[in-house]
RNA sequence: GCGCCCGUAGCUCAGCUGGAUAGAGCAACGGCCUUCUAAGCCGUGGGUCGCAGGUUCGAAUCCUGCCGGGCGCGCCA
């Protein structure tokens, strides 16, 4: 159950009730302060100005047609209008008894694509890769979890300019007498060495846009070493999905290069419409709808001079098959912020040419840069760009030595085993807890502290409960009680306990991770504050409040996990 | 030139359709481990919310103009 949605229902009803026209909304939130009870209506002082009467006279009114029996123990109206919710401890208690299980699914079941990650498989993946894959992947999780139909989609780049160059690369290297999977070992380097004799040798460089053309037209030859080579990368993208535990697999991969036959039918199309149209050698499409100040439309090209298509064009394909064949209603892109341009012309012009109609929501997620400690773009020392295999590694090994440190009672496997998870659920948590549109400072001595507002505090606070369960020789599963509220640290932790639900719809909603981040944390925060204050298994404490306390316990446990989960971060028994 | 985004405590960040005295973490300082994991808890100090106007009962939030920073703008993806 929603509480806030409770009280909005009981509000709406009272303020009807009470005369107010229903444009007026209740206007409901958590209040800041415990002198302000737990939620707060603020609605009587919008309603009151557009009705021209006292606002707290109106509040008034409001509650004497107002219904909370069995909800709230205390109303009261302060200030210029503000009506206190305080609600009842046996309220919140009932309500946790309740829940069941399971929880509330969305009530229209759509089809969602989600495209993220987007790779190229040219080079290796890098940190510029790693927040597309995992904000995407926790919207994904989380749609998901709602009930939605999920349809992950990752729009590998297989198709552009610098494959006649690999290609080339690899037929020289293969003709000297290498095996392919000792020159792609690393694809780092290959990239390099190729790009290397494309820039110094004029004749590797003709026959490399040579073959761009070849393979574009279906040669045979350039075919299969190109397979060689996207084989190769996209095994090294599967190893790093695995390692960063995202949901992204071989039937999620639909590459640029699957458009390439109804390039030439979309651009067909374009023009049959009117939408296309030649512009010095090009055809371009040129966008009203987002035009500047001084009437210029914005021009997206769809055909260059020599023939070839642009990504703009796949973009248009990709839509067509996503709303057509996949039958999506909603489509999100996790793509970084600059490509914002790039997103709305395609947008617009997928409208304009029917491609989505109305019906279909088109949704960009646009995310920031991930930057240094000096507030410039993420580099190495040296100034190249991060690995990001190399980074998970050192995430891994940071943890690794962090628990040696602290904990001598785990085994070597226990340490590997948890390192990982405690390692990349500090970068990802590090990640998807800043508002995504913002750029963000990456800082390893922040994120590896494993203080404060980190996936370790999360996963320590979850340790701890399961630790409990253990001293106490109680399996959580199979653990059911009544829960009783006394203690204000118990009130609390209820409350939090019970926003779970209406956070999730709000990112489902808004696409915003962060909100279930800071969510997570205020929840282990009150847990870790009641397990200081809340002592459960000790002698003196009364059975009743025992069992309340090993059930706000477990459905603590329960909420973390399953909020981490949401968020593609793991938890584990011990640390 | 045009367009988009950002500016909140020393640092990193929240701030929910405009709400009450702007909140966390880190860092600093002071307490709490023979008692369920101290990767923790409790407390103290620290902010002209970039600047100036405007809208109104009320503005970090909305509008306008400046200042400062980032990014993007027809043949790369």
């Amino acid at each position: 159950m929603r509480i806030k949605e409770l009280l909005n229902q009981r509000f709406s009803a009272a303020m009807q009730a009470a005369g107010i026209p229903n444009e007026c909304s209740p206007i409901l939130a958590l209040s800041g302060k415990p002198q302000f009870g737990d939620y707060q209506a603020n609605g009587a002082m919008g309603a009151a100005k557009r009705l021209k009467t006292n606002p707290r006279e109106l509040a008034q009114k409001i509650l004497d047609n107002l219904d909370l029996d069995g909800i709230a123990d205390k109303l009261e109206i302060a200030g210029p209008g503000f009506i206190n919710i305080y609600l009842s401890d046996s309220f919140l208690a009932t309500t946790l008894d309740q829940r069941a299980t399971g929880h509330t699914h969305a009530s229209n079941f759509q089809t969602i694509v989600v495209d993220y990650s987007s790779p190229n498989l040219a080079k290796e993946m890098h940190v510029g890769h790693l927040r597309s894959t995992i904000i995407g992947d926790a919207m994904a999780r989380v749609l998901e979890y709602q009930g939605h139909t999920i349809i992950r989609q990752n729009h590998m780049g297989d198709w552009g300019t610098q494959f006649g160059m690999l290609i080339a690369e690899l037929e020289q290297q293969l003709s000297g007498g290498e095996q392919a999977e000792l020159a792609l070992n690393d694809l780092e380097i290959f990239y390099q060495q190729s790009k290397k004799h494309f820039d110094e040798d004029q004749e590797f460089a003709n026959t490399a846009r040579a073959y761009v053309v070849k393979l574009q037209s279906g040669d045979q030859h350039c075919r299969t070493l190109w397979q060689k080579f996207i084989q190769v990368s996209v095994a090294h993208n599967l190893e790093i999905y695995k390692q960063l535990n995202v949901g992204l697999g071989e039937k999620h991969i639909m590459p640029e290069s699957a458009y390439n036959d109804d390039l030439q039918n979309v651009l067909d199309d374009l023009t049959a419409k009117g939408l296309a149209v030649e512009s010095e050698g090009a055809k371009v499409v040129f966008l009203e709808e987002l035009a500047d100040k001084n009437g210029q439309p914005s021009a997206m090209i769809v055909q260059k001079s020599g023939g070839g298509f642009l990504y703009a064009t796949s973009d248009l394909a990709a839509m067509r098959y996503r709303v057509n064949k996949l039958k999506a209603n909603r489509i999100i892109y996790s793509i970084d912020a600059r490509q914002s341009l790039h997103m709305k012309q395609v947008f617009t012009a997928a409208r304009k040419a029917g491609y989505a109609p109305e019906g279909v929501a088109l949704e960009h997620h646009p995310f920031g840069t991930m930057m240094g400690k000096d507030g410039k773009p993420f580099k190495t020392r040296s100034g190249g760009t991060v690995k990001l295999a190399d980074l998970l590694v050192e995430a891994v090994e940071r943890a690794r030595r962090l628990l040696r440190d602290k904990n001598t009672d785990l085994s070597e496997d226990d340490i590997n085993n948890i390192a990982r998870k405690v390692g990349i659920g500090a970068i990802k948590y590090a990640d998807l807890s800043k508002t995504r549109t913002n750029d963000y400072i990456f800082d390893w001595d922040a994120m590896m502290s494993f203080e404060g507002n980190t996936a370790p505090y999360l996963q320590y606070a979850y340790t701890r409960i399961r630790s409990i369960f253990r001293k106490a020789h109680i399996d959580p599963q199979n653990f059911n009680a009544p829960v009783n509220i006394v203690e204000p640290q118990e009130k609390n932790l209820a409350m939090k306990l019970l926003q779970f639900e209406e956070i999730v719809d709000q990112v489902a909603s808004e696409g915003y991770p962060h909100i279930l981040c800071n969510y997570i944390y205020e929840l282990a925060s009150a847990f870790m504050s009641f397990y200081e204050h809340c002592p459960i298994l000790k002698d003196d404490i009364a059975k009743q409040a025992q069992i309340s306390r090993l059930q706000l316990s477990k459905l603590t446990s329960e909420t973390i996990a399953k909020g981490l989960d949401l968020l593609g971060i793991e938890v584990m028994e011990k640390m």
